[in-house]
DNA sequence: ATGCCGCGCTCCGCGCGA
């Protein structure tokens, strides 16, 4: 720990940002007009020595990261003080390479950073990978519910929850996203009690993370919900707002995600 | 049924994403 102080309120966020390169005016754009407390990083598409750090520490934000050539990857930002790693990757699966996992302590609170593989095409060896690492990150939450810790597990599930949270079912009946049985691990993750924060606060769904570059889905407000924030008991009882940065998937070179995030009392 | 768009990489089109 750094020795700075634990902030009054928390503010976590989880941002799909499709290449650091391309995106990091956008990012630092962000980050400075939203301030979150943390911020989830996913598809940061370099290795490790490409990382900005630099960059996020002219503007007060310490990192730790797990990048891969080319795709995936995925970083955790802190506000005033460096994450402290916990574990990189997921076990159960020593030949997996791809980097999409990072766990890290933070202002007293255990954070999750996921970017959960897309699956498609379905049914096929990435639809089994897919499910394969949810039932992983089960495992792992389990570990960590047993810890009871203060814990919140954020980022880019590559999964509809609900038929609510797209704007049209059948466009996208048959993608891996949507699948009762990516929708049935995902309950499974659930479980007896993490909290899906964002889901919660959208009842009647609506609140979409995601619009695709192509089709002219962003001006249709053809999106869906696939950014997730996962919260335990004790963060649950925290929770006191959530959101969509919705505004920021529509400027100038943006990701084709907008930023989620969960608001915590201290 | 496919591509649309955008990323990284080295390929000057292709694999990948959702």
């Amino acid at each position: 720990m750094s020795g700075a102080a634990i902030p009054s309120s928390l503010k976590l966020a989880s941002f799909n940002i499709n290449g650091i390169k391309a995106r990091l005016p956008r990012l630092l754009e962000w980050l400075e007009e939203t301030r979150p407390s943390v911020a989830c990083l996913q598809e940061i598409k370099t290795q490790d020595e490409g990382f900005p750090a630099a960059e996020f520490e002219k503007i007060g934000y310490h990192a730790i990261w797990h990048g891969q050539k080319g795709f995936n990857g995925v970083a955790i930002l802190a506000d005033g003080e460096k994450p402290v790693e916990v574990q990189r990757g997921l076990a159960g699966e020593p030949e997996d390479e791809h980097s999409r996992y990072l766990e890290a302590d933070v202002f007293g609170l255990r954070v999750v950073c996921i970017y959960l593989p897309n699956g498609n095409p379905q049914p096929g060896p990435k639809f089994d990978y897919k499910l394969r690492w949810m039932e992983r990150l089960r495992a792992r939450m389990a570990e960590i519910w047993a810890q009871e810790v203060p814990a919140a597990v954020l980022g880019d599930y590559n999964v509809i929850p609900r038929d609510n949270d797209i704007w049209d079912t059948r466009a996208m009946a048959s993608d891996a996203l949507m699948q009762p049985a990516s929708r049935d691990a995902y309950a499974r993750l659930l479980g007896a009690g993490w909290t899906d924060a964002i889901g919660l606060h959208h009842p009647q769904g609506g609140a979409w993370t995601f619009w695709d570059y192509q089709a002219g889905a962003w001006q249709r407000d053809h999106g869906f919900r696939i950014d997730h924030a996962l919260l335990s008991p004790e963060l649950a009882d925290r929770l006191v707002a959530s959101g969509v940065d919705k505004a920021h998937r529509g400027r100038e070179k943006a990701s084709d995600h907008a930023p989620v995030w969960v608001s915590l009392r201290a």
